[in-house]
DNA sequence: GCCAACGTTGGC
DNA sequence: GCCAACGTTGGC
C-alpha cells in the first residue's frame, strides 16, 4: 500500500467555505463534480485553506442568497497557488469535489437559534469565508440538515 | 506603529 | 439597494 492512497492518519478536519449561489452553487459543483476554489482573498481564510488535507470535510454554505448550509463537499488537492491571483501576490486554491446535497437546507436563521452552534464562525465571524468547525458543530448541521454522510 | 480612509462582504 | 461591520491599505 502506498502512502498516497491510505487512509490519512488523522481524522478529516471539519470546514465551512461560502459561496453566493449566484457565483457558484452548490449545484454547480455537483455538476462539475469538482471544482478549484480560487478567489479567496482574505489572509485568515487563505490560511484555512493551506491547513487542509486532502480528504477533509467542507459544509457550503450560500451566502447572500438562500443563506444556509446546503451540501458537503471534500478537498480533492491541497493547497497551491492561486492561478487567478496577480503574480506578485501570495494567494492560495484548494481543488473541492462534491460529497452530497443536504436532504434540508439548513438556514441561518435556524442557526442561529440552535444553542450547539451558538459558537460557530458564521455566527461569531460573519465575514470570514473559510473557517474552521468542530466535529460537535458538523454533527449537529448534518443532523439539522437531515443528512448522513 | 497608529489610525483614518477605503473597499468589500453579506445580512436585512 | 442600503448600510453596518470589519479587514486592509497607506499617510504620517
Amino acid at each position: 500500500m502506498t502512502r498516497k492512497k491510505s487512509a490519512p492518519a488523522t481524522a478529516p478536519q471539519r470546514w465551512l467555505v461560502k459561496s453566493e449561489p449566484s457565483v457558484y452553487a452548490f449545484a454547480a459543483l455537483v455538476r462539475d463534480k469538482k471544482t478549484r476554489w480560487d478567489g479567496v482573498r482574505n489572509f485568515e481564510a487563505r490560511n484555512n485553506l493551506r491547513a487542509m488535507k486532502q480528504g477533509d470535510l467542507l459544509l457550503y454554505y450560500h451566502s447572500n442568497e438562500g443563506k444556509a448550509v446546503v451540501g458537503i463537499a471534500t478537498v480533492a488537492r491541497e493547497a497551491y497557488p492561486d492561478p487567478s491571483a496577480p503574480a506578485d501576490e501570495d494567494w492560495s486554491v484548494v481543488d473541492v469535489a462534491a460529497v452530497k446535497a443536504f436532504t434540508l437546507p439548513v438556514t441561518l436563521e435556524t442557526i442561529k437559534k440552535t444553542p450547539a452552534l451558538a459558537k460557530l464562525g458564521l455566527v461569531t465571524r460573519p465575514r470570514l469565508s473559510v473557517m474552521k468547525v468542530t466535529p460537535a458543530e458538523f454533527d449537529a448541521l448534518l443532523a439539522l440538515g437531515k443528512t448522513t454522510l
